[in-house]
RNA sequence: GCCCUGGUGGUGAAAUCGGUAGACACGUUGGACUUAAAAUCCAAUGAGGCUAAUACCCUCGUGCCGGUUCAAGUCCGGCCCAGGGCACCA
């Protein structure tokens, strides 16, 4: 029996454990239906889930159980991105087991996650810190190095001085580490790298294959690699016979303009460039580099500051001589490290030049060219020799054709995207699987000896250096290949690692031979419906992409994308802004659950906005969501004893009943394809309610109730929130007597037939104006509508005394009347 | 500076192809039920004008200016604002 009223608290843990008990949402591998991989991205187990993990998986869940009722094979898995820095703090700060503090985290929150109603396959968990997960992350880390695209090599690199750690380019947000917020600086250190620049134009490339997600994402990604067309030119050097400086540049047109050269600080050849005279204020420059933090270098703001080397280069196209300067504008690490400076054409060379009174000669002349300002639009070549008077953009190609000739240069194309940079100083990550032979080098360890286990015997409380390093057995190795003794390497892998394969595990996730077999992650990716968080943009979808590139390069899998759309879900707000402690605005969802139910929190985090678009919370909705549910309960429990899950249609029926079955009809089509189409959850909560709301309407005279009638909309009504209302359904399908379970249903079919209407509201303008609405009857002919309008009271007056130009007439809807 | 996304009532937002702007809610106001409250149900709710009237009717209204069209939230051109990304990348 459904009692009088509608308590979530008492029934909702029942179907938590009915599911688990009948494993009603285990997927099969094998199945005749069509695939449909919908995911979430995964959580690190931090705790407690906030609001927008519930955002989020909700999201997938009500995507994959619609998908499940349209007749897919739904693979809907769950898993812990569960190594790095929060664990290893607790460690620090209060002496917490790392593996211990990490899976007691994950137990609390996969509890809290069935209790949100996912229709998850639990056998196919993955975490990444367990060994049967780590071991395939080092197998394919051994894969890539194999390949060549993992290498090691002494560069600087990013050092954040609170996480005592490096880290990637892409972990750098406005000069602050992503994780601390703290400064970042340059530390010039031996590191692992993976050569995610070889895959730079086929990342780039490949970004238009991907229909399936926003144009914000793929900005971003292009923006990040950043591809641009350039000309590299060499420059003898005056003073060192032999001795040549390669730069980059996007300018080549301006190449007589160039009045001196830049190197970065780093140079490699800076001492060789760099005179007697000149040596310690060079070395003081170069040192002082060296110290800043990133924000600083890379602040515009700063005023520019360089030092001469006191050896020149000569210009190939002018003959002339031109001092070399090093300078911190420019990078050691994009393009050649140095750069031809053109201060008439070129702001930061303007700046420069201004600074230390270098000569400034303007090239191109153009519209609003001011000889006291740097111009740097487009326009014709002034002072070029034989390109004077050529516009621009030809120069470019004819100057470069020119330097090619002369074999002082060619065209090139240059990347933004720096290698990944893949070294972590902790404890709490895959140790990278390789060891260092005195004979043999570097060697990958034996596959039958993965995995390389996290030594037990540390001390957290060490400081600049790895925890790791303080284990009394993990350095002792021997060489695979001689047997001799060797160091095992200390250095942990990016955790962007571990996350950048396991949308494969989950297709075969209890593989204990191989990471995964080629059949299964054939068969089920690429991901369908891939749901997630704006932040990573650039950094886990970048390393994903470029790791399903590599994987299927080495043999391993046979598509090249591995997210075929992508839904950036927004961020949940609290009064105006994101939800964060520090603020104290969060809403905590085992609260939530206990006083209004996860069904409620379900359907309130999907409706009002659209999926894509920032949610805010509010107290005042929750509740609001809460009273929509119990007024549909009512409904079943009021009329329980009357409806049937098997109902016959009449074959005539009144007026209000072929309203409602019409109104049905409407929603089914229209909340099919509003979940079809971008997944507009709040459309579809909106339809829910207005079937509701014609139900309630239908029911108000009971003496005329024909409950075969009210039986199809509340069993059709039933199906089609059992995605978001999940436990409710299931509770009221089960007292009803279903069978099996509500979310193994088929999903309602629309009758178009049935949604047409006899009458109309013909809408009656003059000259785009309304100035009538006409009840009628549909399906008339252009010419009745006309008449209609013509004889209208209400029309004529706006008619009078004017000429009818003519008529326009969509049928069924409006006449709109040109009248002069 | 470059790029992306957005701008509609008091609030969240709807609006297939250009065809009734504001669906559905939240909030507010009034009413019914109740000893009372809660819950529930009903009604009104873009702005301004006309009016005895919350009736009828009229005007205006989707960031701003202009254009195309019988008709523009929707298409085109030019701006403004907000959020996000990238940025001494040569």
């Amino acid at each position: 029996m459904l009692e009088n009223e509608y308590y979530p608290q008492k029934t909702e843990k029942k179907w938590v454990e009915f599911w688990d008990k009948n494993k009603t949402y285990k997927t099969y591998d094998d199945s005749d239906k069509p695939k449909y991989y919908a995911l979430s991205m995964f959580p690190y187990p931090s705790g407690k889930l906030h609001m927008g993990h519930v955002r989020n998986y909700t999201i997938t869940d009500v995507i994959a159980r619609f998908k499940r009722a349209m007749g897919y094979n739904v693979l809907h898995p769950m898993g812990w991105d569960s190594f790095g820095m929060p664990a290893e703090n607790a460690a620090i700060q209060h002496g917490a087991n790392p593996k211990k503090w990490t899976l007691d985290n994950i137990e609390y929150m996969k509890k809290q996650l069935k209790m949100l109603g996912l229709s998850v396959d639990w056998d196919r968990e993955v975490a990444t810190c367990k060994e049967d997960y780590y071991k395939w992350t080092q197998k394919l880390f051994i894969e890539l190095f194999k390949k060549g695209l993992a290498y090691k090599k002494e560069a600087p690199v990013n050092w954040c001085e609170k996480c005592a750690t490096v880290l990637a380019n892409e972990q750098v947000i406005d000069g602050k580490c992503w994780r601390c917020d703290s400064e970042v600086t340059k530390k010039n250190l031996s590191q692992w790298f993976l050569k995610i620049t070889d895959y730079a134009e086929v990342l780039l490339d490949d970004l238009d294959k991907l229909k399936g997600w926003g144009d914000n994402v793929k900005t971003m990604q292009a923006n990040w690699i950043g591809k641009s067309y350039g000309t590299i030119l060499k420059f003898k050097v005056k003073e060192i016979e032999g001795l040549e400086i390669p730069v980059f540049t996007t300018r080549p047109d301006t190449a007589y303009g160039i009045t001196y050269l830049v190197v970065a600080p780093e140079y490699k050849d800076i001492e060789k460039l760099t005179t007697k005279e000149n040596l310690e204020a060079v070395h003081n420059y170069r040192e002082n580099a060296k110290k800043m933090s990133e924000i600083e270098r890379q602040s515009t703001e700063r005023i520019k500051t360089g030092v001469p080397l006191g050896t020149h280069i000569i210009n190939p196209f002018t003959g002339r001589v031109c001092p070399i300067w090093a300078a911190d504008y420019a990078l050691a690490d994009y393009g050649t490290g140095a750069v031809m400076a053109v201060p008439a054409h070129d702001s930061r060379d303007f700046d420069f030049a201004t600074k230390y009174n270098l000569p400034i000669i303007q090239v191109i002349d153009g519209e609003g060219y001011d000889p006291n300002k740097v111009f740097e639009d487009p326009g014709v070549l002034v002072n070029s020799g034989e390109f004077t008077g050529i516009d621009n953009e030809t120069a470019k190609k004819k100057i470069t054709e020119y330097a090619e000739k002369m074999g002082f240069g060619h065209s090139k194309v240059q990347y933004r995207l720096r290698d990944w940079l893949i070294s972590r100083q902790r404890y709490w990550g895959a140790p990278i699987p390789v060891v260092y032979c005195e004979k043999c080098g570097v060697q990958p360890v034996r596959e039958e000896d993965l995995p390389i286990q996290l030594p037990t015997d540390v001390d957290f409380s060490v400081q600049g250096k790895s925890p790791i390093t303080t284990s009394k057995t993990f350095q002792n190795a021997v060489c695979p290949i001689c047997g001799a003794p060797a160091v095992r390497e200390t250095d942990t892998m990016d955790t962007f690692i571990c996350s950048s394969w396991y949308y494969l595990r989950y297709a075969d996730a209890k593989n204990d031979k191989k990471p995964f077999c080629k059949e299964l992650v054939n068969k089920w990716l690429p991901v369908d419906q891939y749901v997630g968080g704006i932040e990573h943009a650039i950094l886990h979808l970048l390393y994903s992409r470029f790791f399903t590139k590599a994987l299927r390069d080495i043999g391993l899998l046979d598509f090249d994308e591995p997210f075929k759309n992508l839904l950036t879900q927004g961020m949940v707000l609290k009064d105006g802004s994101k939800m964060s402690k520090s603020k104290g605005n969060t809403v905590d969802p085992d609260e939530i659950f206990a006083n209004y139910g996860a069904d409620t929190a379900r359907l309130f985090i999907i409706s009002d906005s659209p999926p894509a678009r920032d949610f805010d919370w509010s107290d005042a909705g929750v509740e609001g969501c809460y009273k929509y549910l119990c007024r549909v309960y009512r409904l079943y429990s009021k009329f329980q004893d009357k409806i049937k899950l098997e109902y016959n249609l009449p074959e005539t029926v009144d007026k209000k009943a072929e309203d409602l079955i019409r109104e049905v009809h409407l929603s089914i089509s229209k909340i099919t394809s509003d979940i079809e189409n971008e997944f507009q959850f709040n459309t579809v909560v909106s339809k829910y309610r207005e079937l509701t709301n014609a139900i309630y309407d239908y029911i108000k005279d009971e003496e005329t109730i024909n409950y075969d009638v009210l039986s199809f909309a509340l069993v059709t009504l039933l199906k089609l929130i059992s995605p978001v209302a999940v436990f409710m359904s299931e509770e009221i399908y089960q007292t009803l007597g279903g069978v099996g379970s509500i979310h193994e249903q088929k999903w309602p079919v629309a009758d178009m037939t049935k949604t047409k209407q006899n009458n109309i509201l013909l809408i009656v303008q003059v000259n785009g104006k309304i100035r009538d609405k006409i009840e009628t009857t549909a399906g008339q002919t252009n010419d009745e509508l006309t008449k209609l309008a013509m004889n209208s009271e209400k029309t004529k007056q706006f008619m009078d005394g004017k000429t009818v130009v003519k008529t326009i007439v969509v049928p069924d809807k409006i006449v709109n009347i040109v009248v002069k």
